[in-house]
This record gives C-alpha cells, sequence and structure tokens, in this order.
RNA sequence: GGGGGAAUGUCCCGAGCGGCAAAGGGGGCGGACUGUAAAUCCGCUGGCUAAGCCUUCGCAGGUUCGAGUCCUGCUUCCCCCA
C-alpha cells in the first residue's frame, strides 16, 4: 500500500509523517486532493470533558487536511456517544446521560478550534445526535437496516473478538457500526463528505460506512486509516501513572504536558516529531540524527513544539523553563503545581507522610511510609529519612514554599496560605 | 426446563490440604546505573492514630475456636442435554 507514490499534498504529507495505515483507493482519492475537493471526517466520542493524547494524530490529520486545501469535518458523537462502541473494547462501555454528554461536547469543541479554522467555508464541526436522535426506528431498519448483513457483521474483527473471548456485546452496541455507517451517509449528504479518517481499528466500521453509500447512492467513499499509536517499547501512548493524557488544560496543565512529550523514548522521538509537530521534516530529520545525550534537545523542541499547538507558544515556553530550572538548574522554579496549605497548620507542624498525600504525590500514609524505605520523597531536595519529621513554615525556602519530591520528576510546592 | 463448571487482592491474568493480608506473573511506582531515554539489577505494589487494629476472595446466611477454602440459598457468566 506504501508503494503508492501521491501527487496531492495532503498524500504526500500525510504518507511521508507516518500517518497512512491503510486507505481504500489511494489513486481515487489523491485526484480528488490534488483538486482540493477531499471533504473528511473523523468522529470523536463525547466521553469524557477533555480530549486525550490518543487523540491527537487524528486532529492532525484534520489539521493537514486543511493545511493543504480540503475541508475537514470534526463530527462529535453527541448520539453514537449513547450507545458505545464495541471496537477494541473488553467491556461494555459506560452510557452517559445527555447532560454529561452537552457538557462534555462543549469542553471537546474548544480543543478543536486551537487546530482548526472554522470559519465560513472552512472546517465544519457538526455532531451526529442532529440526525441520529430523531431516527425512527422502523424507517431507519427499512432504510439502513436492509442493507447490512448480520452474517457479514459477525465476522468483523470488533465483534468478532468479543464472541470468541465470550465477553458480553449487548445488541445496543452492536447497533453502533450501523450508526457509524450511517453518520458518513449523511455527512455526505449534508457535507459532500467523501472521506472518512480514523483509527486502524476502525477500518471496519469504515468501510461499511463505504459500502452503506453505494448502496444508497452516495457518491464514492473513501476510507483513509492511521495507525495505532503505541511507545517503542510497546506500551499505549498517552497513558501515564496519573492515567489519560488530556489535551485541555483544565485537566492537564501545560508543565506536565510539556512533561509527557519531553519523557518520549528516544526510539520515538522522530516519529512524534512528524506526527505531532507541524515542523518541516528537513528539520526533523536533523534533530532525528542527533545521538546519545544530544537526542535531549530533540525531545524539548518535540515537548514546546507540541504544547505550544495545544497550549500556546508562552505557556510551552514557560514550561521548558520551568522544566530547565527544576532539572537542569536544580532549582525551585516558581511556577511548579502547588497546593496551598493554611499557615496555622504549618505552624503547628504538619507530617511529611500527611504532607505528601495532600499534594497527591502518593495515595496513602502508607503509600507514603514504603516510598521513605526507598528513598523516593525529598522534601527541599533532601532525601526524607524520618517518617515522624515535620514540616513548618521555617522549612519555607526564599520562594515561600517547600519543595515535595517524589522520585525525579515528579514535584509539588506547598504554599502557607 | 435438566445436568456440569466458574466468579480471588476494585489495573489485568492467576494459584490457593480449614490457620490467609492470601503464591506467581504482567502492568505500575520507587531506588541504582544514565541523559528527565531504553535496557539491566534491587525494592515496593489493602487501610489506619501501626510490635497493634480494621477491611478484603460475586451476594446473603450457616457449620467451626477459626472459612477464600465446608454447607444452604441467591445473582451473574460459560458448557452440555432439551
Amino acid at each position: 500500500m506504501s508503494d503508492f507514490t501521491p501527487r496531492s499534498e495532503f498524500l504526500q504529507t500525510l504518507m511521508a509523517r507516518g500517518y497512512v495505515h491503510q486507505c481504500s483507493d489511494f489513486a481515487s482519492l489523491d485526484a480528488l486532493a490534488a483538486e482540493g475537493k477531499v471533504v473528511a471526517y473523523v468522529g470523536y466520542d463525547c466521553t469524557a470533558p477533555s480530549l486525550h493524547v490518543g487523540h491527537l494524530i487524528s486532529i492532525m490529520m484534520l489539521s493537514w487536511l486543511q493545511r493543504t486545501g480540503n475541508t475537514p469535518i470534526a463530527l462529535m458523537g453527541g448520539g453514537t456517544t449513547r450507545v458505545g462502541d464495541p471496537s477494541g473494547k473488553d467491556e461494555t462501555r459506560k452510557i452517559l446521560t445527555i447532560e454529561q454528554i452537552d457538557a462534555n461536547k462543549a469542553e471537546i469543541r474548544k480543543t478543536f478550534a486551537k487546530f482548526l479554522d472554522f470559519g465560513p467555508g472552512k472546517a465544519v464541526m457538526t455532531d451526529n445526535a442532529e440526525w441520529l436522535a430523531p431516527l425512527n426506528y422502523i424507517e431507519f431498519l427499512r432504510d439502513v437496516g436492509r442493507h447490512f448483513s448480520v452474517n457479514r457483521m459477525l465476522s468483523m474483527d470488533s465483534v468478532k473478538l468479543r464472541l470468541e473471548r465470550e465477553n458480553e456485546l449487548s445488541f445496543i452496541e452492536f447497533n453502533y457500526m450501523l450508526l457509524q455507517s450511517y453518520d458518513f451517509v449523511e455527512l455526505s449528504r449534508r457535507y459532500g463528505c467523501n472521506l472518512q479518517m480514523g483509527g486502524s481499528d476502525q477500518w471496519g466500521n469504515i468501510v461499511n460506512g463505504i459500502d452503506l453509500g453505494r448502496r444508497m447512492g452516495t457518491p464514492q467513499l473513501h476510507a483513509l486509516t492511521c495507525p495505532l499509536l503505541t511507545t517503542a517499547s510497546g506500551a499505549k501512548m498517552g497513558k501515564t501513572a496519573a492515567g489519560a493524557v488530556w489535551l485541555d488544560a483544565g485537566m492537564l496543565s501545560a508543565y506536565e504536558y510539556w512533561q509527557f512529550w519531553r519523557n518520549t523514548e528516544d526510539a520515538d522521538v522522530g516519529r512524534f516529531l512528524r506526527l505531532f509537530t507541524f515542523l518541516p521534516l528537513d528539520e526533523i530529520a536533523r534533530l532525528e540524527a542527533l545521538s546519545g545525550a544530544g537526542i535531549n534537545e530533540a525531545k524539548k523542541v518535540l515537548a514546546t513544539e507540541a504544547t505550544a499547538l495545544m497550549h500556546g507558544r508562552e505557556a510551552a515556553e514557560a514550561a521548558a523553563e520551568t522544566a530547565r530550572t527544576t532539572f537542569e538548574a536544580g532549582g525551585t522554579a516558581a511556577d511548579l503545581p502547588g497546593i496551598e496549605v493554611p499557615e496555622a497548620e504549618l505552624k503547628a507542624g504538619l507530617g511529611v507522610l500527611s504532607a505528601f498525600v495532600r499534594a497527591g504525590l502518593v495515595a496513602s500514609n502508607g503509600e507514603a511510609r514504603r516510598q521513605v524505605q526507598s528513598g523516593g520523597l525529598r522534601v527541599n531536595d533532601a532525601v526524607v529519612t524520618d517518617i515522624g519529621q515535620t514540616l513548618t513554615l521555617a522549612d519555607a525556602t526564599q520562594a515561600g514554599a517547600i519543595k515535595l519530591s517524589f522520585g525525579k520528576k515528579k514535584h509539588v510546592l506547598i504554599r502557607p496560605a
């Protein structure tokens, strides 16, 4: 599939940067893209109030689509979120209330605004609840359901896996692919959408949509999937100790987001620079070629560029500076994450163990105790050896705060208030 | 409808003669080594006012000095027969 040589800037870019996993028809899509006639959508669930790093790759694809003169559509799954996609999951997804979905949707909207231009005639954002919610069951069965073969649906990976593993697959989830297919058709009719993009796990669902389109008389539709991202050591991308790496600043600060990218494995740096920044390829090639400790420079560029896209250039530079002060100069940057503790409490003396719990660095006093055993806790850069140690106002440094560190990378400031 | 099997530490998989805070993995976290990397090695991976106390093995009862383990009922899932 990769021996195809595209003419269009869109496909050239995507292929060169490693976004392409599979495509239903390269030549046909390339022809559309060369004329700026691609209208492509990616669907996003509204199960959380923020998207996470896992979604970023497809957002970047939409952005490149726009940058190369085509039209992106961000589809909010306000309707499908009420059903739940069984793809790649063993367990039935929680079904959210409409209020939760709407609230999540509003937050997610803000993220897209940073990557896409929604001006008149530009990118489109819509919600499939618009056409899915008013659907009439009988009509839907008659117009759409008739085109689906249960035999074939049963043979699809997403379904087959669940059956083979003897996992429950509810009827409502079984219907998810019908709804997603119908979305594609509906978007084709409403916006002339002719391409759906998504992760490689979406291939089956997307191809179903293409089929449905053919049967329901839309122009030819296309599928383009990107690889599912894992790190070079095989871990799922976008998970940290704290959980998902959220895009929204309210869920994860710019500093923590910067740190996430800074901690990229050596082997991933080039790949991530191509996928998650807009830096020119020759510049990336130069950074990627750095070896040994030099590759850290590339990681900083990656972190700052990726953070700038999401949180703005200024926040990204600030995060880089905070990191520099903390890690390279060994100092205490004033804008590390922090918590406030009433002055009176500090006067009375606050136990180290509970201080670390308060700071959210460890889950319980017990864990704090154990970490002291292994030398993982530090106060103002001094290793904690006595679990009975208490913190008082006198421990505040000239910056006016007490620095708690858990491991080498996690720091929280305690500020008297 | 009948018969058989399963549910374990709230991340997952998974052992468990009536003495069990419960083997072993994976994952995660910390330490050492490094470069805020990977690999490797070591340690940790229920809670608390901590030589003690409390809460955990699908749910509810029972037997017992003592129950994850035995008995009864229930729930859910799987397999075979109808």
